[in-house]
DNA sequence: AATTTGCGTAACCGAACGGTTTCATATATA
DNA sequence: TATATATGAAACCGTTCGGTTACGCAAATT
């Protein structure tokens, strides 16, 4: 089992899981409800996404609430920062230029 | 086969080959000498990098130089900023107020 | 107390993944 | 021309993935 962040994203359903929980918390079965896949599909998908730190539970009573932590997302983005200058390299000066003198 | 940008970085191995590049085009098997895995397994990564369009094959004779096209990781970039402001607010907003008035 | 609800878990399934070895082929080189 | 080199392609293999159905169980509701 890998189990690090870039494989959990590299799912779809998983990114929008995410996407979900940046607007609201939820619990399992109301992510459920977004999805036309079973609860065992989507309760394992929320676990992959606990286990690596993007997901927070919270378990109250009989429900499960979901709320999104994006912080390991930080690792994605540093790997991502090697390459961005191409794409948008003005923007990218700019951005440096404010780190480093911030 | 899904094959997409997401997919595509998913894998160690793979994200190494892109970052090998980004300091200069090479042949497979220069490639492949950084690796201990054999030659199909790099030709195999090699291949899906090139079908997302994240490595251009450029052949030459017998060889095939593989050079970087970071561009689609930019949809990786763009589907990361919805978060990033999660991490580092005011690095963002400066972003933000950049791209809005330059 | 009986029933419904919200969930995890287990067993299973087909497909995809990441790797291998083997073979084929076109291009350089001796 | 014979040989070495750079590579793709095919066949295979064990593991992981993403999904399912079936079951179990504790918490809420009736």
């Amino acid at each position: 089992m890998r189990r690090d962040v870039f494989q959990a994203i590299a799912d779809p359903t998983r990114r929008e899981i995410i996407f979900l929980l940046t607007n609201k918390n939820l619990t399992l079965n109301q992510v459920v409800e977004n999805f036309r896949v079973s609860r065992p599909a989507i309760s394992k998908h929320i676990r992959i996404l606990n286990e690596c730190g993007l997901v927070n539970i919270n378990q109250s009573g009989r429900e499960r609430y979901c709320s999104i932590n994006p912080a390991p997302l930080k690792e994605v983005y540093n790997w991502l920062e090697h390459f961005d200058k191409f794409w948008d390299k003005k923007l990218n000066s700019l951005k440096n230029f404010v780190e480093n003198n911030l």
